[in-house]
Formats: C-alpha cells, sequence, structure tokens
DNA sequence: TATTGTTATACTCTATAACTATA
DNA sequence: TATAGTTATAGAGTATAACAATA
C-alpha cells in the first residue's frame, strides 16, 4: 500500500463531479480525512524507517515493557500472526527484544532497547509536530470536541 | 480484508496495556474510530452484496450520470487500474452500463440502470439509518463540529 | 505526443487454519 | 485440553509500468 493519494491539481476544463450524497455521511467524511492524516503520518515516519503498524508497535513496547505479543496484538486489534512480521521487523533493527518469561516458556515478554527508544523519542516528537501543523486550522476546544466525539464513537460499537 | 476487528471481552486476569502516548494523537483516534465506523458500514452493506468501494462508486455514477473512468477515480481518489474491476463488477451485476461516448471513443460514459438506482435507494436508506445509530451519542451540534473539523484536516494537506 | 481504459504485477494489511511447544 | 507464538495461505486495497486504441 503506497498509499500517498498524490494531489491532482483541479482541472479547470472538466465538470467537477458531485459527492453531495456522500458528504452527507460522517464515514465518508471520516475516511476521506484519515486518509489525509495517515498520508501525513507515513510521510512523517518515513526518516525513521518505520510504517504506522511499526511505530504503533514500537510506542506501545516501550510504554508497557515485558508485555507479551497477544496482548499487544489485542491493543492494536489485528490479530497474532499479523503482529509476527511486524515484530520480527523491529526485532531484526534491535529495537526491541523478546524475553523469554521465566514462568511461561510459552510467552515472549517485549523490551524496547536503548536504540529503540531513542526512536521511540525522536518518532514520537516528528509526529507531534506534524499533527500540530496538520490541526493548525482548529482551535483546542474544537480539537477537544473531536476527540470526545471519536471516543463516543469507538465505543458505540458495543451498544451495537 | 475482512476486517471484522471481533470485539474482545476483556480479560480481567491480565493488566491492561497503556495506550496513553498513542492516545494523544488524533489520528490513532480517527483510526480506531474510523475502524468501527468501517465494520458497521460494512455489515450495513453486506445484504446488498456491497463492499465501501462498489458502494461509492454506485453513488457517484447515480448522482453524476455520464462521468468517466478516469473521472471517478479521481472523485475517489483512487489509481485508474483499481477502479477497472470495480466497474466490470458493477456492470456485471447490470448496476450500471458502460457507454462510449461519441466525441471521444476512448472513454466510457458510466450510468447507473434502474435496477442499480434501487439498489442505491435502498442502500443510501440503510447507511443512512446505520449512522444515525452510530451517532446516537451526541447531539446535533457536536456532529456539525466534528464535520467541520474533518473538512478542515482534509484540506490541510494542500498547505504542507 | 497525450489521454482513456486496460493488463500485469507487486506490496501492504488483514483474516483463517493448522502446526509446535508449552501449560 | 487450552494457550502463545508461528507458518502458510488467501483476499482486499493500493500503486506503478506498459500496452492498444484514440485524440
Amino acid at each position: 500500500m503506497k498509499q500517498e493519494h498524490s494531489r491532482k491539481q483541479p482541472s479547470p476544463d472538466k465538470p467537477t463531479i458531485s459527492d453531495t450524497t456522500l458528504r452527507s455521511f460522517v464515514g465518508y467524511r471520516m475516511k476521506r480525512a484519515f486518509n489525509v492524516v495517515q498520508d501525513d503520518l507515513t510521510a512523517t515516519l518515513r526518516p525513521f524507517d518505520l510504517r504506522m503498524l511499526t511505530y504503533t508497535a514500537l510506542v506501545l513496547i516501550v510504554d508497557n515493557p515485558g508485555l507479551r505479543q497477544s496482548q499487544l496484538a489485542d491493543a492494536m486489534d489485528i490479530e497474532r500472526p499479523n503482529l509476527v512480521v511486524i515484530i520480527d521487523e523491529l526485532e531484526r533493527r534491535e529495537l526491541i527484544v523478546r524475553d523469554r518469561v521465566p514462568t511461561d516458556r510459552r510467552a515472549y515478554a517485549l523490551r524496547a532497547t536503548l536504540v529503540g527508544r531513542q526512536l521511540y523519542d525522536k518518532a514520537v516528537a516528528a509526529v507531534t509536530a506534524h499533527e500540530v501543523e496538520l490541526l493548525a486550522g482548529l482551535d483546542n476546544a474544537t480539537v477537544a470536541t473531536v476527540l470526545d466525539a471519536l471516543r463516543v464513537i469507538e465505543k458505540a460499537r458495543q451498544r451495537s
């Protein structure tokens, strides 16, 4: 998924396509806005050789030293098999280590290395800076309202 | 992408993983919320044998009769090659037709059939109903604020 | 030469089934 | 039996290069 959504400049000759019906859906607006956020994130993480998934995994491991792969998969809302290659990559780059858990020799305790924590610091700072720029057009109260609304939507699934 | 994000019930024995750092990012919240919205959309469209992409294409064709494939690809923000299979599927199901454009015999004018318009009506109604349910926890002013903020974020890419 | 639609191809993300080694 | 991690595999969504037909 190269996912760069290249910006086409508006071609002034062709008639514009109406997406009025779709615009009335919050889901459609969320997808379009999220595409922009994700493209920005991808570009921001590229200098660190991280993708959204490797970044997310690294952050969660730094913040939760010793967690198991199955816990991490749960937290990331992905299946265990799909986490394996992500962890493989982070381990190969010596950003994290897989420690055997003495009390349960089936499991691995994941921990970040010093290099991993240093990359974490730089990547989190870069993503923070880019988000500030991306949200520059919104005041703090609006952002707070949006975050709150997103939480309500995220939790809405359990009611269904 | 089966993408059902199965709800795991909280396991009360295991320690909970902290995602405090990630929660501070709007992008992370948007992804988690959008996953819920997309899962709901997928489930809503399943009875109509539509996916998000085929649904989006059908809506845009009904709303913009006669548009070209390249225009539709632009509107959907996907590459032309990826649209071909989507249009193939809609045409095979006789929801749309590809009419040759007399003035430019390279291009196709896309139009919905009666069956396509009927499916459109039913699908749009179903999606609308599900969105109302999904947003039940939010008042109208909040939804309006969120929609406005999403538009600002979507447009923010052009400033970068 | 440039554009429209197409084919072929590859990469990423996701899901399921089945295996191993432990418990 | 059940669980943790793994392997193999398949299906979506996306991107690029190259082609034929037409402009």
